[in-house]
DNA sequence: ATTGAAGAATTGTTGAACAATTCTGAGATT
DNA sequence: AATCTCAGAATTGTTCAACAATTCTTCAAT
């Protein structure tokens, strides 16, 4: 739908325009405290916070080109700022810098995907095998429950990201601000070429089991165990992603 | 010592004067060929290469405060390049920013440091249990042989080195793009606060019969056995640099 | 000492400019 | 027709100068 002309969420349309509210009467009514937590993102942490959106929901397709001065216009900023956004992007992986030809949304090859799914052994097996308080099991509960939820209403869309809520919590086990964002990271380069796979309504769908017994697995304590499923659950995963994509 | 007005290697000092001989000169010499495999890196990589190099080397110590307008001269680079530069170190952690107040050298309080460890253990461990090819494991024998030749030589800059490299090459062992360069950058951040550690001349020597043992294990393909060497090392290891630290 | 307020310094962002590079589309050549 | 060449258009890479917003300093007044 080319988003058009709509502007970036928060951003006054033009340069101008009336202000100073914020630390005034934020710093009076809330405190001191209150106030340090509020620092707004930059500019071009809100572009490419956006970028990353419509990357997400597949708006922007792997291959496709962003050139700077489109994006400029329909955001409203200008073209230095969407370069610094477009530094974050590339730092992720998300988008490649093909120098003097531009960025293009990332592609995942066959070996890509390899690669995406070693780490993800790596990263969540080491995680289910260390455990976690029970608050962070209770989370991973939480993710299979939301899943059997959006199946139960035939959203495929939200059994998409239940299925990552759950993967997300299985490394949050470890808490670990790193593994985190690396797990987040990977998360979003594989939603990158996830829309070519829901194609078949019924991709997530088959997981559901899977997860219910891993986490089954999780909470009774048979952490090896659960690991050793997780395994073969992405395993059986990197398969069908294969399959899908060209060979 | 500063580094004063050096400018970038291979940037004229100042934006005016003589120019394009790059592209002419090294395109006929080298021929067409070597010409499309050089892509130059654009300003804005090299900025943060530079920066890189200066952290790793300990001449920007960690809080220290990068002020724009001064690397902007340093460097004989525009402010608006720098920032580009500081957007890919933000996102390798290297350095953090602040709003509207700057970006300063990354500093790793106790609760980084256990999650920087955390990420080790995970990613090292998982890569030692995995075995690799004949190669990847020599090219760890290898790097067990640089620290002994740099604590014979006396070398503790080269033995510091030695290490990394041992640890970067049982990371290797699984052959992955992106846990290569996870592992490099978790490396990188850790050289931020390495020097302080160095202070004590023995620091790493301790390390050498450990990284013998758990190389020579590696060989003998135990390599569960390996692991478990590796993940006592890693845990022994962040008890030193609490200590060292301010626990 | 604490507070407050002017003033200085710095960051965040823009817009315009220009060199270098890549892409495009004839037109010329075989 | 196929391909080569080359001028012109489009785009990226980079700089510069400006200005608003914010933070840091300083210094006086209480």
């Amino acid at each position: 739908m080319t988003s058009a002309e709509s502007g970036l969420p928060g951003l006054p349309g033009s340069i101008a325009a009336g202000r100073s509210k914020a630390s005034g009467t934020a710093g009076a009514a809330l405190g001191s405290a209150a106030r340090l937590r509020v620092a707004t993102p930059s500019v071009a942490d809100r572009v490419a916070a956006e970028l990353r959106l419509q990357l997400a929901e597949g708006l922007l397709l792997p291959g496709a080109r962003l050139t700077e001065s489109t994006i400029s216009e329909e955001l409203g900023v200008s073209r230095n700022t969407i370069r610094e956004a477009f530094a974050e992007l590339a730092a992720e992986r998300l988008v490649v810098r093909h120098p003097n030809r531009g960025v293009f949304v990332a592609t995942l090859g066959p070996g890509e995907i390899h690669d995406v799914y070693t780490v993800r052994r790596f990263i969540e097996v080491s995680a289910i095998r260390g455990g976690g308080s029970p608050e962070r099991v209770a989370a991973v509960r939480a993710a299979v429950e939301e899943g059997k939820a959006a199946a139960a209403a035939d959203d495929e869309e939200a059994l998409g990201t239940a299925n990552q809520h759950f993967h997300g919590a299985i490394v949050a086990l470890a808490e670990s601000r790193r593994l985190n964002t690396i797990m987040a990271q990977v998360l979003a380069e594989m939603r990158l070429f996830f829309h070519k796979a829901t194609v078949d309504a019924h991709f997530y769908r088959s997981y559901l089991d899977d997860n219910e017994k891993i986490c089954k697995t999780l909470e009774a304590g048979q952490l090896d165990r659960a690991g050793d499923l997780l395994l073969a659950y992405l395993n059986n995963s990197e398969e069908k992603q294969r399959a899908v994509h060209g060979d």
